[in-house]
DNA sequence: TGCATAAGGTGCGATATCGCACTAAGTGAT
DNA sequence: ATCACTTAGTGCGATATCGCACCTTATGCA
């Protein structure tokens, strides 16, 4: 059993399991009453790489099941923040194509979160952060490579 | 808007939320059916600090909303893992206490955990990953401490 | 002591997550 | 061309999350 002197992945999985929950609630708070997180994730993610992703290609990037993607993806269709259109080269898929008020309101977003951050830099050495990006890349792709190797794989696809 | 190639602190809490997502699945990859990563840290949090604790006190350490935990405990304690009782010192309130079964479960599963990092760690050098928790521990003291300043502050106690 | 206010807990309703199972459509081997 | 198999998407049901409203009990101040 670990205890709480010496380092341990526990720990690290936990800092970053609550740093997961306070800096979603800050993005959160940026976005319009009914949108939620992966609503967000969903938005910047299609500027990000361009938009005409599958669905499934989404659930894919974020790890999620399919019918959670559906959900998400219902939810920014009602708000025309997306458009879900047939995909010509596959009769089963559809493709997804931000509509200008889903850029719109990615860049707004972005912008917002911008600003909390250079006020919580001001107040914070934000360096140390930025420096740990590559250790955390690694570790996020050795984890992703290795999705199944403890019977892990559950249904995410 | 920020780049792909500058750090920035969106990358970093990008690479975070992945991470826990993937986390997460490793360790409900190890709970039993109808548990989740909740209810395993309701179970671990009463192991490390002691049980006796509120279900505000749980519900301010995980910076989660009165209502969850409310729901989390309840499934807790309807499968005999942990016990709520009155609070002698406070009518309105109850204490949450672990049983054997809840204290054997999390102890359980503890040592799956560490066999399951016993083998990432096999192939994946994890001395970055420890060496990083001061800063982790530092972000998530700071945001934590500010969560309010951002117009953040929600519904979490 | 009385009363306004705060705090702990929960019922309820809305939405989210996700497993299961199903349909429709593509793939590949014969 | 056929048929078994795989893949994309979704309906459904179970559970989770969380805001709101409410009840109960505690606290603080006049």
């Amino acid at each position: 059993m670990p205890d709480d002197t010496s380092p341990s992945l526990f720990q690290v999985f936990n800092e970053i399991g609550i740093i997961e929950q306070l800096s979603r609630a800050i993005l959160e708070a940026r976005l319009p009453h009914g949108l939620i997180a992966p609503h967000f994730t969903v938005l910047n993610h299609l500027t990000r790489v361009g938009d005409g992703r599958t669905p499934v290609e989404l659930a894919r990037a974020f790890q999620i099941p399919k019918t959670s993607i559906t959900h998400t993806l219902k939810g920014l269709a009602d708000r025309d923040l997306v458009e879900l259109r047939p995909n010509p080269e596959d009769g089963r898929s559809k493709r997804v194509w931000l509509t200008p008020q889903g850029s719109a309101l990615r860049n707004d977003v972005i912008a917002q979160l911008s600003k909390d951050f250079e006020h919580l830099a001001e107040r914070f050495d934000v360096g140390p952060m930025l420096a740990m990006l590559p250790d955390l890349r690694a570790l996020r792709i050795f984890l992703d490579e290795n999705r199944d190797v403890t019977g892990t794989a559950h249904k995410r696809i």
